[in-house]
DNA sequence: CCGGGCATAAGGTGTTATCTTTTATTCAGC
DNA sequence: GCTGAATAAAAGATAACACCTTATGCCCGG
């Protein structure tokens, strides 16, 4: 409209803005938006609109009244699984309870996931695994921190997806989120500790060896630590609701 | 447009038909559909089609391309946790497969939140937990199934929701998906035994007296039974990829 | 005979206008 | 004051078009 364009890209930015808006509570639950408001707040045409209010419905953002407009969710109907909703909590006021949710999520999901991959993974993943245990032990032995998260990620996401259980292999990106916000964000001091590197090769090699059991203990070892960290750092206050 | 019609539901069906096409593998991954081709299957407008398709690709069953029209994605980018695709899974030829997944999801996650609703659940539903408890002793002691599984779906779920964690909430409706499975489908046969009531009041009276480890050690004692049965049902093959 | 560049057209993306349908609100009548 | 019908706001749906990207295939030169 205003803009005659000429770079067709996409306009879903709309769906990024609004997301975010939403999920940082710039738009409350309940609050109303209609089509007309937004078309001429973004400058779009109702189609594109209607588009990217499609999504944000689709990921139970917001729902649809005749009426009445489009209506924001209350937060405990959200896809919280999409890959979006979780960057947006990430990135907004909420970031350190959404950290914290992951981390109990990973903590919960990685010793199963371990097991799943010692008994179902592929043989190359297996020596894949191994080799990134390796590589874990020289670059931490190294000091190289960057190098390591990039393969710490590596390690635990290969195993994700290893594990034969599309519902922890989609967790990939999760624990990708919590590993470099531990490094980067300083939100849990990262020290690369002779235990942490002496258990991510005994997971390796209880993978290597189709040692289901010996996996998820390894693997329980080594959450645990995070887990003894996310407690201190809770204040275990009882919910409000 | 062919149908004038009444009733003007919403043409969402289509999102129904089509993502239980691409679930079940009607549609394979890497086929081609056009707006043009799905409008007139389906005998709607162009619009009605774009916002079917707007929904499938936030679902990520579907990419669009130009030039290229809407591709079938691999299952590996599938959205896997979103309340939809879940059903469609559940409902079509991956449906052992898509249980079996679920099943370990709930295995890995219930103790953990059985942990967080003993340090963070409000005290009304503490106090439902353990009346929920109870109930469920005494509908298991009448043989009254049906009684017992709506009770039981109801512990599981509020103890998700009041786990503190928004990752652990939302997958109450696959806890209630598994359960009533085990039960109907009988895909694992189900007899509330004297253990298992005794470990249900065990994870009540932990999260009323607020002792985590005691709420997940009992809660873990209930998923390892489902894990064993789950482990003797699976073929413990070796994934082909 | 083969490879690179250019033209073509297929098909998604975006715009605009118009009609239909639902339904919250309002206002009148009992 | 409550019930019910009229009103209108806003989403749902359709249609016709302009635009831009890009897969594909043709053509020409080496």
């Amino acid at each position: 409209m205003q803009i005659p364009s000429g770079a067709t890209v996409l306009q879903e930015p709309i769906v990024e803005t609004l997301g975010r808006e939403i999920v940082d509570g710039v738009l409350a639950p309940g609050d109303r938006l209609t089509l007309d408001a937004l078309q001429s707040r973004f400058g779009v045409s109702r189609t594109v609109m209607r588009d990217c209010m499609r999504v944000l419905e689709s990921l139970r953002l917001v729902y649809a009244k005749r009426r009445i407009g489009l209506v924001v969710q209350e937060s405990r109907f959200w896809n919280a699984y999409d890959r979006r909703v979780i960057r947006w909590r990430l990135s907004g006021p909420g970031r350190e309870r959404q950290f914290t949710e992951l981390t109990e999520l990973r903590v919960a999901v990685e010793p199963l996931a371990a097991a799943g991959a010692a008994r179902r993974a592929p043989s190359q993943a297996r020596e894949e695994i191994v080799s990134l245990a390796a590589q874990l032990r020289r670059l931490g032995e190294e000091g190289d921190l960057e190098g390591f998260l990039a393969v710490d990620i590596a390690f635990h996401a290969l195993l994700l997806r290893a594990s034969g259980n599309s519902m922890f292999a989609e967790l990939d990106g999760v624990v990708a989120e919590v590993l470099s916000g531990r490094t980067h964000q300083g939100m849990m001091p990262f020290h690369p500790r002779e235990k942490a590197l002496a258990e991510h090769e005994a997971v390796a090699a209880a993978v290597a060896a189709a040692d289901g059991p010996g996996a998820e203990r390894h693997m329980q070892v080594l959450v645990d630590e995070v887990r003894a960290a996310l407690e201190d750092r809770l204040h275990d206050g009882q919910l409000p609701d």
